[in-house]
DNA sequence: GGCTAGTCTGAAATCGTTTGCACAACATGT
DNA sequence: ACATGTTGTGCAAACGATTTCAGACTAGCC
């Protein structure tokens, strides 16, 4: 039933082998034949077996996409990012969720390897030496991490710190919280690290600029909801999150004590999820151009499987941050600090 | 450099097709040599081919799952209950997003038939002949819908508006305002008809629950926020929004105008969407088993691909919705209606 | 012991495509 | 005219599995 390159052969009156390198290659044919059989193959409406090609190839035409939480806002814009892009390159892309356990991480890279060309993986659990290891197996590209010399798509966090920072002390805010994500994560360390350098950046050196680091806490609500309580006793006037569900977590903690947010204290999320707009008072966050992400990732891995393994020209890809100020944040209260409250 | 079935055959000293019975049917062969064979499998880690398998066998080993929109947080559950149990079933699933355009969807669904063997589809948008269409075409299950009699997996909208309206009701709620969805959605007919039937099972045969229905609206944040203005001004004391999206907004909305929620106004959403815990005050909602709902979608799926195309035995699923009630529905006001308030 | 039936196994065909090789046709340079 | 390229095309061999068919062997029965 299905059409085959056999019907197209027979249709345009001309061998397989010919029909295979009209579509594939247009320099192998003279022009004639290629627009003969390309018409046959338009009106019989041929679609290659893919299949036979894979077998014949070896490559499948399908790309791995593997993320800790679907259900982490997140990542949807990411993959909504990837597939756009596959599908133009005419890759389809297989996700996997691990539900943040990195020993399932590591059985779906080893069982998804087999079945694609290539895998784009946000992993901030799987330990650097797996996947190097990995990276070894099947052409990898990494989101939102560094390791050794694997092509990799990074946001600049440094520079989403800094724009956080510099709009915090501009308000006025010298007591600034961070609550950290899991310890093991790329991002948690790098956003750290810009942190204290955007801190050390200001104005007066940073020497008046007094930064608390809290946690670390699950990157989930939940671990927002457990810090809030320690940056009030804290005493700091701002809060930064390792990301936005901590920091909604943070928000909610804040509102069910009867704290102000921002009148008593600032907070900043990371990501600029969806529900970061929806909550009140808005949360102001990091925005991390999420959908580029997924485009980068799948635009790296593609050129690393035209280079068959070599490594690619441009092998990482840093894309820019920016600070979405929404009403989490305001100028910080005169009045003492918090800590002397309910 | 891969380990084919040859390898395994040549270890196990038997020819390749013994092989291939030993691991397929275990009845084939004697059970001295599966034993053989299988041990050697293993040893040398042997996976079978996918795309050989397929070339012989017409199947590909993957299904499709086709959602208008990743970014609403009620599909990234569903995937993840898909991709459970499609793995177990060895089945990998590509995830498509049509970005709430019909045009996209039916484009995506011709082309995506020739990959997969069967794909499930999350479709308030295609016209049902599109989708009787499709179904000639490849095997097809729905979600949250029902066309004909194409497998579909739903959940029980009825049941769910009845518990919101017992809920309200005995809550001392008269007044209801439902904010549709789209009116081609399946499940905002289903949704409203279930209103109306429970607002008649009321204990006085509903005669004196008013129900006003607005809309209709977007299903998202921005839908919310635009209608809730208008069940102010309906005088309502109890709100039900199509979704948790749209409820979001209304909230947002009513809390910017400071209205008390639930003082003043109740609000109910429809999904449980994480978010909905996560605002203040937290989301009373129905439930929808989304985990479930992917991996019942994927079981009549496989049932489907079983009797290859003949009609399953259980061709339909139907889920149970329940009540998540949290901070955002409170006894109805005894004051007069919010109408006249700022 | 010979015939039949049953159980296991292997050889070979097959799926639809790509690709190395050979060959034909024709143009080019001498 | 002949060797030499160049270009376009077809034949046939892969790729790695499944599956049909037939053969080998064992066992059972008269």
């Amino acid at each position: 039933m299905p059409v085959t390159i056999k019907d197209v052969a027979r249709a345009a009156g001309v061998s397989v082998s010919t029909v295979s390198r009209a579509l594939a290659g247009p320099e192998l044919v003279s022009p004639a034949t290629r627009e003969r059989v390309q018409r046959a193959a338009a009106e019989l409406g041929y679609q290659p077996n893919r299949a036979a090609r894979g077998l014949i190839t070896g490559r499948t035409g399908n790309i791995g996409l593997i993320v800790p939480d679907l259900a982490n806002p997140f990542f949807p814009g990411v993959v909504k990012g990837m597939q756009a892009r596959a599908r133009e390159a005419d890759f389809a892309v297989f996700v996997a969720d691990t539900d943040e356990d990195p020993a399932v991480e590591v059985a779906l890279v080893r069982q998804l390897a087999k079945q694609v060309d290539g895998m784009v993986i946000a992993s901030p659990r799987m330990s650097e030496d797996e996947l190097r290891a990995a990276a070894t197996e099947t052409p990898l590209v990494l989101l939102n991490r560094r390791v050794g010399r694997i092509p990799s798509v990074t946001v600049d966090n440094v520079d989403g710190m800094r724009q956080a920072v510099a709009h915090l002390v501009a308000l006025g805010h010298r007591r600034i919280g961070y609550v950290e994500g899991p310890r093991t994560s790329w991002a948690n360390r790098e956003r750290l690290r810009g942190l204290r350098a955007a801190i050390s950046a200001t104005a007066d050196g940073g020497a008046d600029v007094e930064l608390t680091v809290l946690g670390s806490f699950l990157p989930q609500f939940e671990g927002g909801v457990a810090a809030a309580d320690l940056a009030v006793a804290a005493g700091v006037t701002a809060v930064i999150a390792y990301n936005d569900l901590v920091a909604l977590g943070l928000l909610n903690r804040f509102v069910a004590r009867g704290i102000d947010v921002p009148g008593q204290i600032s907070v900043i999320g990371c990501d600029d999820i969806v529900a970061a707009a929806m909550v009140h008072p808005p949360l102001t966050s990091i925005a991390l151009p999420k959908e580029q992400t997924g485009r980068a990732g799948v635009d790296l891995l593609l050129a690393l499987l035209k280079n068959s393994g070599r490594s690619a020209v441009s092998t990482r890809r840093e894309l820019p941050a920016h600070l979405m100020v929404r009403r989490s944040t305001g100028p910080a209260p005169t009045a003492p600090a918090p800590t002397d409250l309910p």
